[in-house]
RNA sequence: GGAGGGGUGUCCGAGUGGUUAAAGGAGACGGGCUGUAAACCCGUUGGCGUAGCCUACGUUGGUUCGAAUCCAACCCCCUCCA
């Protein structure tokens, strides 16, 4: 491995150094050099444990991005044959085995993620997404591991006898408690052969997979590979990126509406704001030092940059926009006719009016009429942005406002218009 | 295969017969201060129209007036030995 050097030659490289990219690299000099010689084909490989991708898995697709702007080859690898196994790196206990057809409606889902962010195709420079499924299962390898492998401990593996003893002894020790390693490798190997891929990058906790692909595919072909790693982005909170509330920071709209991705971004903390624009938006870099440099309040305009520039990649242009103007007439204005998150309930409920407690449940702004109550009890719940002060305050169709919905709101952030149906 | 330890709410983790809807912490939500930020302070954090009731401490049975707590069987995890 080799210190990134700011110098970098090739295109690719400088973006990666200057925007945050860079953590580690096994050969970073030849590979800058190779990226000025010729395009050069990497992938990065992503699990399908759930069937959409989120911030998390942000930074490595902005990455594949900038491969691809930057005149070069990506390559995504939906790990539908690894997943069946179950990667254990940073996992402290072992995870629940996920079946065949849930993997097979996970990838769907996260290849319509990818086709906003990447160009697909069969031109030189155009990504193509692929499963290590396609070879891993003609290894007949997988089912054995699914029915056999679950059943064997490592760590009781490692006290044996024998296996201790070559430990001691500093004898290299292969195979089968490295399965998910070995297999990660092969990967490697196999794209190399089939695609010419050169690089594999990845979070930094991939690296010890990614040096043992990248050392597998030059053993068994002599093929040339590179790693490279992204540092693990956290908050300046030093937490990580893409858990709140609702969970997850989701990518595709049916998982998390445009409006509160674009509030997720709204809401980067001050000292996040330039390395998140550096991160997450394609945006010129004498700009972004410009709207980093803005003082306290000022930074709230370079978060709305930042959150509609992002918005607009996962969810387009327009979108985005309509995400902004939503904000600004709630946050700045005040004002009921934004297009905000609507909610239904029967009509002849709403006419008849029901307590404010059941109203907020019904807008799918609390869980529970009890959460309700104490939202209520707490101070953090509005009607047509004025407070309800009492539970059991009746909510009907009154309340409406010229457009027929009632603005309910809970804290001063997640606000629902309820119509009636 | 043998011996021991353990499975508690979103997570971590106390709790070894009753006043335990279950300490404490984290997280989350709401309020305050602000700039829709961070930090900090306060409150809330199983369900039910709140009254008491229901549901909850791996699963299923049992003992008991009463069980997260005791017993049995089963499932899963861990540690040590072969």
């Amino acid at each position: 491995m080799t210190t990134p050097t700011p110098e970098a030659q090739s295109e690719f490289l400088r973006a990666m150094t200057e925007r945050g990219f860079m953590h580690q690299c096994t050969d970073f000099a030849a590979l800058d050099a190779k990226a000025v010689r010729e395009p050069v084909t990497a992938y990065i490989g992503f699990d399908c444990t759930a069937d959409s991708l989120h911030v998390g898995s942000l930074v490595q697709i902005m990455m594949l991005r900038w491969l691809q702007k930057t005149g070069h080859k990506p390559i995504v690898l939906m790990g539908g044959g690894t997943t069946k196994i179950g990667d254990p790196s940073g996992k402290d206990e072992a995870r629940q085995l996920i079946t065949v057809e849930q993997i097979q409606q996970n990838m769907a889902g996260i290849r319509s993620v990818f086709e906003k962010f990447l160009t697909f195709g069969d031109g030189p420079t155009d990504a193509v997404m692929v499963d290590n499924a396609e070879w891993l299962d003609e290894l007949k390898y997988i089912p054995l591991l699914r029915d056999v492998g679950r059943h064997f401990s490592v760590n009781r593996m490692l006290t044996m006898d024998s296996v201790k003893t070559r430990l001691e002894r500093d004898q290299p020790l292969s195979f089968l408690e490295f399965n998910y390693m070995i297999l990660q490798a092969y990967d490697f190997a196999e794209l190399a052969r089939r695609h010419g891929c050169a690089l594999q990058m990845g979070g930094s906790d991939q690296w010890g997979n990614i040096v043992m692909g990248a050392d597998l595919a030059r053993r068994m072909d002599g093929s040339e590979a590179y790693g490279l790693t992204t540092p693990l982005i956290t908050t300046s909170g030093g937490a990580k990126m893409g858990k709140t509330a609702a969970g997850a920071i989701w990518l595709n709209e049916d998982r998390l509406s445009a409006y509160d991705y674009w509030q997720f971004w709204r809401n980067t903390g001050d000292d996040d704001v330039g390395r998140f624009l550096r991160l997450f938006t394609d945006m010129d870099l004498a700009e972004i030092a410009r709207l980093e440099a803005l003082d306290g309040a000022e930074l709230n305009e370079a978060k709305k940059i930042l959150a509609t520039a992002a918005t607009a990649m996962a969810h387009g242009q327009a979108a985005a926009a309509a995400a902004a103007e939503t904000a600004r007439q709630a946050f700045e204005l005040g004002s009921q006719e934004a297009d905000l998150p609507t909610a239904d309930a029967p009509r002849d409920q709403l006419e008849a009016g029901v307590p404010a407690f059941v109203a907020l449940n019904l807008a799918g702004l609390v869980k529970s009429n009890g959460e309700g109550r104490r939202l209520i009890k707490g101070g953090g719940a509005r009607v047509n942005d004025k407070p309800i002060t009492a539970d059991d305050q009746t909510i009907s169709l009154k309340d409406a406002g010229p457009n027929g919905a009632i603005k309910l709101s809970a804290g001063k952030k997640r606000h629902v218009l309820l119509r009636a149906v």
